[in-house]
DNA sequence: CCCCAGGCTTTAC
DNA sequence: GTAAAGCCTGGG
């Protein structure tokens, strides 16, 4: 994509694909948080950042070229044509209206060991607890930095968390998903995963890789390979991806695992994209709680 | 090999 | 009381 140099950051012009909400909010992140003025701030990658939408220009306030090249321009995923992903995906009646409605959804590219311990910290929890709890976590382990006067901590290190005990985690409100934050920590501090090298393996390797990480199933592994690798083969199935597609294509009662291989098998090699247009498209037309989980639980049976 | 039940923290409704 | 981007353990 196209984009200048301004004071203090860089603007990309005319950019397509490119919604900060339908980024934001679609549940791969949880460090961004939305302004008043409807603009973002977040951290990632040590480093703090504000992105605010200019016409059609996206600004991304607080950093210079340099940066933008080596780091943002592959966190947004900017080099890739996701109007050509969403053309073959509207193929498919129901994901014409789910792509239709998160037009803007961009899968970033995010650092494997934060999307790990994050991921961990999602199970059977809520998005707000769980940024809450990431939250904490960066506040009271990870390194204090300013950025134009904005003070910022990034998320701890592996070494840092490693060597704590599993009290000091649990305290910043992990539950009972402490013991595996600890022990994936431990897993990577020693030697005994190396992150780095998943991205020379096929999906299904580096996925085998990821489940054996205490804390680490099926769904969180595919979050991990699709949030933080860009795995767009990878379908990460939760209860509402399960429900959407059991609405939709499926008709009938399913088990987690038949899911992800009917969607494999229909989506191909951008299940990925698609997981993440149907969970936003579900997540926000469905309605939260049991009203729509109990009609959809029960309409095909 | 697959599948299932129960337990697990904490918070909000 | 129930549900929330699930995982682990033990059992059939």
């Amino acid at each position: 994509m196209d984009y200048k140099v301004i004071e203090n950051g860089i603007l990309v012009k005319n950019a397509r694909d490119f919604e900060l909400e339908h980024i934001f909010e679609c549940g791969q992140c949880f460090r961004w948080n939305k302004m008043a003025d409807g603009s973002y701030r977040g951290v990632a990658g040590g480093k703090f950042l504000r992105v605010e939408k200019r016409g059609g220009d996206i600004l991304l306030d607080g950093t210079d070229e340099k940066e933008f090249r080596e780091y943002w321009a592959r966190y947004f995923d900017l080099e890739r044509d996701y109007g050509q992903i969403k053309q073959a995906l509207s193929r498919d009646p129901v994901l014409e209206r789910a792509v239709e409605f998160g037009n803007g959804i961009r899968i970033l590219k995010q650092d494997a060991w934060e999307t790990l311990i994050s991921f961990i910290i999602s199970a059977n929890n809520s998005i707000p607890r769980i940024k809450a709890t990431i939250e904490r976590l960066c506040r009271s382990f990870g390194s204090r930095r300013e950025a134009k006067g904005e003070t910022f901590f990034v998320f701890p290190t592996p070494e840092r968390l490693s060597r704590l005990d599993e009290q000091d985690i649990r305290s910043c409100g992990c539950g009972f998903r402490a013991r595996y934050v600890l022990g994936a920590a431990r897993t990577v501090e020693e030697g005994r995963v190396d992150l780095a090298s998943l991205e020379l393996m096929s999906t299904a390797e580096a996925r085998s890789v990821l489940l054996s990480f205490p804390g680490v199933g099926p769904k969180v592994a595919d979050c991990i390979l699709l949030f933080s690798m860009a795995r767009f083969d990878a379908f990460p199935v939760d209860v509402w991806v399960k429900r959407v597609m059991k609405h939709y294509y499926l008709k009938r009662d399913t088990t987690l695992a038949e899911v992800r291989r009917y969607a494999e098998e229909r989506f191909g090699p951008l299940a990925g994209a698609a997981q993440q247009y149907l969970f936003y498209y579900a997540r926000s037309t469905m309605g939260r709680g049991p009203g729509w989980y109990k009609i959809a639980e029960n309409v095909h049976k």
